[in-house]
DNA sequence: CTATGGCACGGATT
DNA sequence: AATCCGTGCCATAG
């Protein structure tokens, strides 16, 4: 029945192509501001109101039934059931006026490190420090540090050096706490101050971290004792403070000593474009696929305005008449979009599900291509509509939605367990033979690289480097 | 001599 | 066409 009401839609041209690839790349909230500005410009578009489900009430597209309460007999288990879920609520919140609950003002689903880190100091940041804050944050590598130098950044804004440090020092307070330091050291510094605040941390901690840090990350804790003019115990359990509690990299989650450059540039993901739920919260229950669709009711061509145009004075035709194709062009294009998303996580999700049921290591590798093959699109448009997309899985983990597509994962889950499960430090080429054994066989130097993506440390390095006293 | 990281190459993927 | 990823080779540290 879906299939029939889209076929209506066929007759293509360059220009529908064009505009579906544009909306196809959109996240759920870029796709709302498309469709508030699309609104606003065209008067040949409107809004119509919902329509809800009379059993479950969930709001339901303008034609068919409930896909939930009336779906039809013949799926499988193994099929999800896909559909458009409207809702406004999810990414407008109550927005306007309220600047300053960072979590109602949903500019984006993906939100990168420098939006994140603005937002949070936005309240306290006059108005006329905001370009010069930007700048900075634009400058952050993708550790979280910062690479422009505060002379030139005061000089091109025309700010004396010391307001440019202070609001560096805004930054560095801001959550991932450090953020806009210039070197690991800055970093640890600041974390250091803010741990203070709120608990104990041992005398010499600043002292290790500003005279001592390259014995710190090469793990030379009895140079580091006689630097310090303590007792070698003494230095490891400083050591130990800070490598568990600081961060020198502050845009990456876990710390490891000097990690291969492919952790990626921090995303913080605050609202999905897609979810995943098991139907009726049952855990056994068939999963559930909800793309998201911002916006309560439904577009449409207004009528009314269908009509006024067969009356409307010379002038006037041929604007109206242009405004008119856009809308539908509009209406069609994001049609397209919702049908494409639908099949597309309908099979992904079926290839897919043991890994949202089990975890990261049972992840099929699977690639666009395939997938592109399958669905008898261009594997373009397949990348576009991966793109940039967060899904919310049963277990309410937010995740790219790209990770179903990551050909590594599984193994590098693997190999994590094996590390944990480990009762003696193992050495790449051993873990990569044990990683044999179980049927996935990569190279030595993989093993390597992968243990880095992890953040986990080298194998002379992991265990117990550091004694812990009673 | 062993373990590991850097660089770079080639094939796959986007 | 551009980019990513796994791997081999080599240098370096312990």
């Amino acid at each position: 029945m879906l299939q029939a009401h889209y076929q209506v839609l066929r007759p293509l041209t360059t220009a529908h192509l064009a505009q579906t690839m544009t909306l196809l790349c959109m996240t759920a909230a870029e796709l709302r501001q498309q469709i508030d500005s699309e609104l606003a410009a065209n008067p040949a578009l409107e809004l119509v109101e919902e329509r809800r489900c009379p059993t479950c009430a969930r709001l339901l597209p303008p034609r068919g039934a409930c896909p939930i309460c009336s779906r039809p007999q013949s799926l499988t288990a193994d099929d999800p059931i896909v559909f458009i879920s409207p809702r406004e609520d999810f990414y407008t919140g109550s927005r306007p006026n309220q600047e300053e609950a960072p979590e109602d003002n949903y500019s984006s689903a993906v939100e990168d490190l420098p939006t994140y880190v603005l937002r949070q100091i936005a309240p306290e940041l006059p108005v006329a420090d905001r370009p010069m804050a930007a700048y900075l944050l634009t400058h952050l590598n993708e550790d979280g540090l910062l690479e422009a130098s505060l002379v030139e950044v005061a000089r091109y804004h025309h700010i004396p050096l010391s307001h440019v440090e202070d609001v560096v020092r805004m930054i560095q307070h801001a959550d991932p706490i450090g953020v806009g330091s210039a070197s690991p050291q800055e970093a640890m510094l600041v974390q250091l101050e803010v741990l203070a605040e709120s608990r104990y941390v041992p005398e010499l901690a600043e002292e290790a971290v500003r005279c001592g840090m390259d014995l710190l990350s090469r793990h030379q804790y009895t140079d580091l004792a006689r630097r310090l003019r303590i007792g070698t115990r003494q230095a490891q359990e400083i050591a130990r403070f800070i490598s568990e509690n600081l961060n020198p990299f502050p845009a990456r989650s876990h710390w490891g000593d000097q990690r291969e450059a492919s952790a990626p540039p921090m995303q913080v993901y605050h609202h999905p474009d897609i979810l995943i739920t098991h139907l009726n919260d049952d855990v056994n229950g068939q999963l559930v696929v909800e793309i998201i669709m911002p916006l309560m009711g439904t577009l449409r061509i207004n009528p009314l305005f269908r009509q006024a145009i067969r009356q409307a004075s010379e002038e006037k035709i041929d604007e109206w008449k242009n405004d008119l194709d856009r809308a539908s062009l509009f209406v069609k294009c994001i049609q397209q979009r919702n049908h494409t998303m639908q099949r597309l996580m309908s099979r992904v999700v079926s290839i897919q599900q043991s890994f949202i049921l089990n975890g990261e290591a049972y992840l099929k590798p699977l690639t666009r291509a395939l997938l592109s093959l399958e669905l008898d699109v261009h594997e373009s448009t397949i990348s576009r509509a991966v793109a940039n997309k967060a899904v919310q899985l049963p277990n309410g983990r937010i995740v790219p939605l790209s990770m179903f597509f990551d050909r590594s994962l599984n193994v590098r889950t693997v190999l994590k367990s094996l590390i944990e499960r480990e009762t003696r430090p193992l050495s790449d080429t051993e873990l990569a033979t044990l990683l044999a054994h179980q049927g996935y066989s990569v190279a030595r130097r993989t093993v390597a690289k992968y243990r880095a993506m992890e953040g986990i440390l080298p194998a002379h390095l992991r265990q117990s480097p550091v004694y812990v006293p009673a």
